[in-house]
DNA sequence: ATAGAAATGTAACTTTTGATACTCAACTTA
DNA sequence: TAAGTTGAGTATCAAAAGTTACATTTCTAT
């Protein structure tokens, strides 16, 4: 485990908090399409992301989710964070993207960290500036931009997130993400295909 | 400045660190109307509410803007702190509601405290958490409501701000912190008050 | 190979929101 | 008090998004 933390965290955790993270957090696999966390889960364990991509979606009130934005290796998610300080319920759902590992780490030693190493400081601190930068970009999209525009901005980020040009998915996947209707995505799509931005294949799309 | 402090803090932060900071702030005494931070601004202080209400507005690419969310006296701005912080510019405008006095706490000073006194950190974390919730909530309206909906959670908001059921502002006001056109919010006001839920006269409104 | 399921295409219609263009009323100020 | 300014009401039209309904295509499992 300590190798895979000095992968991706050593140029951020002093050495002396890396052993104390191996030495006392368990670490998961998942595979895609994995409920990390759901809404109303009560956390106990902060998640520190080692491999992978995962997607934090808010639910709405009676039914439908929105897709809040997607965390990569090295990130954590301060959302998690701040059920865990604050002890209450998740607020948000957290579902794999690819298939990954995550270390998960005791609550009370998050706390304990803080005191003890600057380093553990700033990455706590960067993550939730980070987070919050996101949620604003979330309402950016939200508020100043029609369902065409968001859709492009969302293959983008799926893309980046897998490395690809080619996003594997259906148009009722992107519609529950953006929540919106399956027609309406299929309407765009066709549009944006139209234009040349993008090709359509069955349950695939290839942006150009 | 320390009675003041006292008045606001004195059940969150510790003796010394109060004294602490009245030795290191400014006092700044603002008027409804004020532009307290504006985007782009740079930021050097970070501030604490002492007296009166902000508003947090975000800014659109090419014109217009949203609200976010409120602050109230004993908050601070986690979105400024996240600028503070990342030493990066301000994301966001801070308008005054009403008239009130703020404290300004030198960015220096918010990291050595961090290691120094819990009562910061965890106010400071608290402020992170109370921020995400907002900007959360901000995303569900946003997301998961109409136009109407979010007018009357508005006026809802705005009642609670300002202590009354009398809401001073203009239907123009109040669009431009929804982004969206006066005609709509007079269309969508005129509608509420048949039904009954509000009185409207000329620049106020009245809850029932 | 065939039935059923899943994914997509598309038309027709409604609702919501936005845009434009006036009018009228109330307040302000010279 | 007359003129200008600000706030609000409303009608009409257009665009964006949501809804319903059904057809077609592609995959999957037996």
């Amino acid at each position: 485990m300590k190798e895979l933390l000095q992968k991706t965290y050593g140029f951020v955790f002093e050495e002396k908090l890396i052993e104390e993270i191996a030495s006392v957090s368990l670490l998961r696999d998942f595979e895609e399409g994995d409920i990390l966390i759901d809404f109303g889960d009560y956390i106990k364990k902060m998640p520190l992301l080692l491999e992978g991509a995962i997607k934090i979606l808010r639910e709405d009130f009676d039914e439908g989710e929105l897709l809040l934005y997607f965390i990569e290796k090295g990130d954590t998610c301060a959302m998690t964070m701040a059920c865990c300080m604050g002890e209450t319920k998740s607020e948000i759902r957290a579902v794999a993207e690819t298939k990954g590992k995550v270390i998960m780490i005791p609550v009370y030693k998050m706390e304990e960290w803080l005191g003890k190493y600057k380093s553990w400081r700033n990455y706590v601190f960067n993550s939730y500036n980070n987070r919050l930068k996101e949620m604003l970009n979330a309402i950016d999209n939200l508020a100043f931009m029609n369902m065409d525009e968001r859709l492009i901005s969302y293959l983008q980020d799926k893309s980046k997130i897998v490395h690809s040009k080619e996003i594997h998915t259906t148009h009722q996947e992107i519609a529950y993400d953006l929540h919106t209707s399956r027609v309406v995505i299929s309407r765009l799509l066709k549009a944006l295909e139209k234009e040349g931005r993008i090709k359509l294949h069955r349950a695939s799309i290839e942006l150009n």
